[in-house]
DNA sequence: AGATAAATTGCATAATATTCAATTATTTAT
DNA sequence: ATAAATAATTGAATATTATGCAATTTATCT
């Protein structure tokens, strides 16, 4: 057997999906043409970015949410996007935002639990740089990316 | 002319898209009827909840985004979800989330402008319950949706 | 090991996106 | 205000793609 769910998770993460045309076409009472030249155009002015898939994280093995609020030496005010870029890199990070407030830099993480969260904290987002980091962590997620989770 | 772009943006924050099959397909060199039936498989179990369009959120009038981190008063610890659920038919809340640690509740809200969030935060996170609102403001987003923004 | 269920696959068909050319609407320049 | 140019809408034809099905292979259970 082959293990095809771990590969199609990591695409659909970022893509590897598509618009409805005809369905929005009916939806919306429209020639699927004009659907489809206006999806277009907003697809070449990068209005939108991509198409991909949300899940039911609990069931893809990334139950354990959290944001990290996280302060930055002064040394590091300066250039917060360095930091920010490596840390995307990762694929348990959702986001990642420079802020102002309390704190510099804000992510949001999914683990698979506890110890995954804690090696990330240790390996990755522990660094030169970083002088404090504070977790709140999910214990229900009601809605994520725009969409109600039941 | 018609003004299709809202409409569209409106389906496709929470869906009205699906898989590349094909395409998936050629890039993991695996039969397309294989992919099929794998993807069917994780949507009938509920793995993914929806496919969905990913903006460059400046773009679309979205640009000032926040994360509230929200404090109940004691009587709602109870049942804070039921404030979520409400919360969650706001369009402008990307996510909420039910915490612990230094708040109850955990916002990422998406305006206009600071205009547009302040009239949110008077007439739709205050409330009855709400006895602290603490705002961290982005001011850039390097990742978002697991998707890297430029 | 044999039986049962689950996953993989090729082929045929149905559904859908896309192209193209024509028409209509909107904007820009004079 | 009008003409010219540009952008948006649309229907019909075509190219892609998803999907259903039956057969085969692989895994699971007793």
């Amino acid at each position: 057997m082959k293990d095809i769910k771990p590969k199609l998770i990591g695409l659909f993460k970022e893509g590897y999906c598509t618009p409805q045309i005809a369905r929005i076409a009916k939806r919306m009472k429209e020639p699927a043409t004009t659907i489809h030249y206006n999806i277009k155009r907003m697809e070449e002015e990068n209005v939108i970015r991509t198409y991909k898939a949300v899940f039911d994280y609990k069931k893809i093995n990334e139950g354990f949410c959290t944001f990290v609020l996280i302060n930055l030496s002064p040394d590091e005010y300066g250039n917060p996007e360095k930091i920010a870029k490596e840390l995307a890199k990762y694929p348990q990070i959702e986001s990642i935002d420079i802020c102002t407030g309390d704190c510099e830099m804000i992510l949001k993480v999914r683990a698979k639990d506890q110890e995954e969260y804690y090696n990330l904290i240790k390996n990755v987002i522990s660094r030169r740089g970083v002088i404090k980091i504070k977790t709140l962590t999910s214990l229900k997620q009601i809605k994520t990316e725009f969409v109600e989770t039941e």
